[in-house]
DNA sequence: TTTTTTGCAAAACCTTTGCAGTTGG
DNA sequence: CCAACTGCAAAGGTTTTGCAAAAAA
C-alpha cells in the first residue's frame, strides 16, 4: 500500500482562490479543471469523481470521466483537494480545509461525521498506547457503528 | 454501506471441525470448498481470493477464482471466515477466530498488526466519547503509521 | 434423483492509461 | 507555437452474476 503524493493543503476560499493557487504552479485553467472546481464548491461534502463528472446530477455541465480523476489528481497533489474512502463504493473528493478533518462512518446506515482531529486526540493516544502506531483517519475513516445504530444492534 | 451478514464466529480447531460445522448447516461438502478451507488454515494469515485460488502459489492445487469468492461468502455467512481492507488492493480472508481479532495498518510501508480488541478499549471508549459512535477495527482497520515509519516522517 | 455447487464466460464497478487532437498561455 | 490538457476508447484490478454441466447427498 502507499500514499498517494499529495502536497499540504491549499485551503482556497473561493474558486478565484483555487484557480489563482494553480497559475501560481505553472498549472493551466481548462475548463474541464475549472468544472471539478466548481463541483466542489457546490458540493457540501466529499463527492464521487462520477457525481463531478455528471456535473452534480445536470446542475453544471457534464464532462469526461477520466479527465475528472485526472484533475482530482492535480488538484489533490497541489493541495487544494482531498479525498477519503467511506466504506466501500467510490472514494469521495472534496476541497482541502486549512484544518485537516477525520472521519468517522457508520458500517450499518452508512451515515458519516467529519470530525476536528483535536476531538481525537485521546483516542489517538490511546491508540499508540495500545499499538505504537498513529492514527490517521483523514484518509481512511474509523468505521463502527452510530449511536442509533448501536441502540438498534444491542435489541 | 451494508454489511454483509455474517454469523457469529464459528472457530474451527482444524479442517475436519469446520466441514462438521458445514455439514450440519446442511451445506455440501465439495472439493472447491474444501480447497478454499484448507488454503485458510495453511496461510498463516488473511490471504486473498486470488491466491486461495492460486493454490497458494502452488502448494495447492488451483481453483476457479468465481467459486473461491462464492465460497468465501458462504464460509464467512456460516461464521467460519472473516475478511478484512487493509487499505487498497483485495479483501483479505481469514479463518474466523473465537476471539475477535482488529487491525492497525501502516499507511506507509504496508505492515498490518492484528490485535486483542480488548486493547483497543480505551480507544474505542474515547472514540464514542468524542463522536458517539462504537469503532469495531475488524473489518476495516485503524490506518496511521506504524512506530518507524512515524518516526522517518518525523524526521 | 434432486438440489447444491462448479467452471467458464461475461459483466459490473472503480480507476488508470494510451493516444491523437485541442487548447491555454 | 508548444507544452499541457482533453475526450474517447481501451485496459486493469477486484468482485459479482448467469447459466449449463457436474457432483454431493
Amino acid at each position: 500500500m502507499t500514499v498517494r503524493a499529495s502536497g499540504t493543503p491549499v485551503a482556497a476560499r473561493d474558486i478565484d482562490a483555487a484557480i489563482a493557487a494553480l497559475r501560481l504552479r505553472g498549472l493551466r485553467v481548462s475548463s474541464a479543471r475549472r468544472l471539478v472546481l466548481e463541483a466542489l464548491y457546490a458540493a457540501r461534502g466529499p463527492i464521487s469523481a462520477e457525481r463531478i463528472a455528471g456535473g452534480l446530477d445536470g446542475r453544471l455541465p457534464c464532462s469526461d470521466l477520466a479527465s475528472v480523476y485526472r484533475n482530482l489528481e492535480t488538484l489533490e497533489r497541489v493541495g487544494l483537494v482531498r479525498h477519503v474512502h467511506l466504506g466501500h463504493g467510490p472514494g469521495l473528493y472534496g476541497l482541502a480545509t486549512a484544518a485537516e478533518r477525520e472521519f468517522v462512518t457508520c458500517e450499518r446506515c452508512g451515515t458519516a461525521r467529519s470530525v476536528d482531529p483535536a476531538e481525537l486526540a485521546d483516542a489517538r493516544a490511546a491508540i499508540r498506547r495500545a499499538t505504537g502506531y498513529t492514527a490517521r483517519f483523514s484518509h481512511f475513516p474509523i468505521v463502527g457503528l452510530c449511536a442509533r445504530c448501536s441502540r438498534a444492534a444491542a435489541a
